[in-house]
DNA sequence: CTGTTAGCGCTTTCAG
DNA sequence: CTGAAAGCGCTAACAG
């Protein structure tokens, strides 16, 4: 590997020289340009990125801490994220955390230490104070799905999230609209705050019907299995239950199994509304009736926002909700009354 | 962000002796160890990892270049991989080409100026030149699902794959012993490795066959989408296909849901057998057979190789081949002959 | 327009 | 056992 010291002797100018051209800064005579640019082919050099990010330069290189990769939702999310960065010359650190708080603090200190530029929060385990203390740091965040900022600080953490009161709100109507009578919710761990606003909306669409209870309530951790668990129990307590709402696909696609287990037909007998659009909600069978979140969209997003804020171009804190659009199929499909 | 200088001003010593105590190297006396310890606790000093790196040290930092995290293969894969890393106290760097050359070459240059200690390959792309050009700097890597490295060379890569021989021979066996008598393939990308190697087992395996033709191939790029479409293609060829091999679960999930819309039932008119052994592929309805190989064993085993050529440990060229195994499930679930 | 020089924060000899 | 000092490769004033 050459250095800046090699190409200002190949091409006898001084480093300060390469450097000007190197970063675009500062006046070049034309042609020592040429003879710079000449050298640098030639010894085929790249600048040290460790030695620039010491001097003062941005390391150019996000973070983003998430639950599991594994999970579809937070696969297509890093995909997007990742792509947003690398088209903008950023490079992604990848962070499961599996929600741990402790892991996070750990990830935190060693990306601090490398000097990330900033960091995607699309895991809740952290604490908020955590955050502002970060932001204090001088390194930007964006949060997925976090509930609104606080409004006494003035620290700028934008957020990015979905609408789930109306999404919730599509598929109770939807599910009523085609005929169910007695409609259980599956949710997902109330220190999420999707969850949590999926679940109290869930209520909120439900409790003036004759037919609700608490009992019709069941945890399904946003895990397969989770779902097969909780239809058992569900349709244990209450056979009559005709459709579920899941809190989200993984949830639904595990309850899908369970029902086709247990003999009971989806649609016909039960109708089943998930809640994300991970690509898995096509494959099924049938195919899955769900809540569609931009999930690629909110990725993108979220780099962008991360990235301008890094640049110093954005600097107020934002609150991005994005649209969810109910996308019907086979799981709910059958004759509308 | 305190310094070594202020960790060194506090405790009322030297800078080398901070370092030397961080670093636990050279001799240090048990009770200046100790202020300098209270003097680190008390500025909550964590060492500035850039600066290290300038300095000397390694980043601690290594990569993974794979086709697309959205690949549930590759999600279990980097999952593994980070989880090892983590352990080690390394951070994992995520880079999705696509399979695209341009892209890997992109991010070499990129890892390189940022002093990544390693890279794993689980995307093919990149030519072998390239691969060993990597070695020459000083940047061990580990390959996934490659070739036998040429035995001329010298260098240090390392492969991890798996006996695609052998899982294709009981994924046929298998189909033949629950009565399939015409068996087609879908095959992967054949600049794959691992497809074509699966590809060339099938055409071993069955070419003694008398119902064996060439028209039993069809591709399917190891997708979902791809697999529909080749059992459309190849149903429309040869109506007397009751078995299918896939190349990959993907394409096998694809087979499988394309059948059922075609109304043929699954296992009965047409028994399937996937490759990989996926999540996705228990959630199926019928739950795939598959010859499963162990996915997250192979990015532990990456991982770790890796950071062991990094420390220096091994330093010798290894070919690991993982042994796979058939599970068998629903989509193959007839009486055995 | 170009060169000199002082760091960035840390590791590592080399003397004490 | 400990401190002084020389870089690691680059950026950014500050002089010319």
């Amino acid at each position: 590997m050459s250095t800046i010291r090699d190409v200002a002797a190949l091409a006898n100018v001084s480093i300060a020289t390469v450097s000007r051209v190197i970063n675009e800064k500062g006046y070049v005579d034309v042609n020592t340009k040429k003879k710079v640019m000449a050298a640098i082919r030639e010894l085929q050099y790249v600048p040290n990125s460790v030695a620039q990010v010491l001097a003062g330069k941005k390391l150019k290189g996000i973070a983003v801490i998430m639950p599991d990769i594994q999970n579809p939702f937070f696969a297509e999310l890093a995909r997007a994220i990742e792509d947003m960065a690398r088209q903008r010359g950023f490079t992604l650190f990848l962070c499961n955390s599996d929600d741990q708080s402790e892991k996070e603090k750990v990830y935190l200190d060693v990306l601090k230490s490398k000097s990330i530029d900033g960091i995607i929060f699309a895991s809740n385990a952290l604490a908020e104070e955590e955050i502002y203390e970060l932001q204090r740091q001088g390194i930007p965040a964006v949060l997925m799905d976090r509930a609104f900022i606080n409004e006494q600080r003035e620290s700028s953490v934008s957020v990015i999230r979905t609408q789930n009161r109306q999404g919730v709100h599509q598929a109770i109507q939807h599910l009523r609209s085609v005929g169910c009578e007695t409609i259980a919710h599956i949710y997902g761990p109330q220190h999420l705050i999707t969850a949590k606003e999926r679940y109290k909306s869930y209520i909120q669409e439900v409790e003036s019907f004759s037919w609700f209870d608490q009992s019709l309530l069941e945890p399904g951790y946003f895990q397969i299995e989770g779902g097969r668990q909780a239809v058992r129990k569900l349709l244990l307590r209450h056979p009559e239950i005709d459709g579920i709402f899941a809190g989200n696909d993984m949830m639904a696609i595990g309850a899908l199994k369970e029902l086709r287990c247990m003999g009971i037909s989806v649609p016909e007998q039960v109708a089943i509304c998930g809640y994300d659009g991970i690509q898995l909600s096509q494959i099924t069978e049938p195919e899955l009736t769900t809540v569609v979140q931009p999930i690629y969209e909110m990725g993108r997003l979220a780099a962008q926002i991360l990235i301008e804020k890094i640049g110093g171009i954005s600097d107020h804190e934002i609150v991005y909700e994005l649209e969810v659009k109910l996308v019907e199929r086979g799981s709910t499909k059958r004759g509308r009354l």
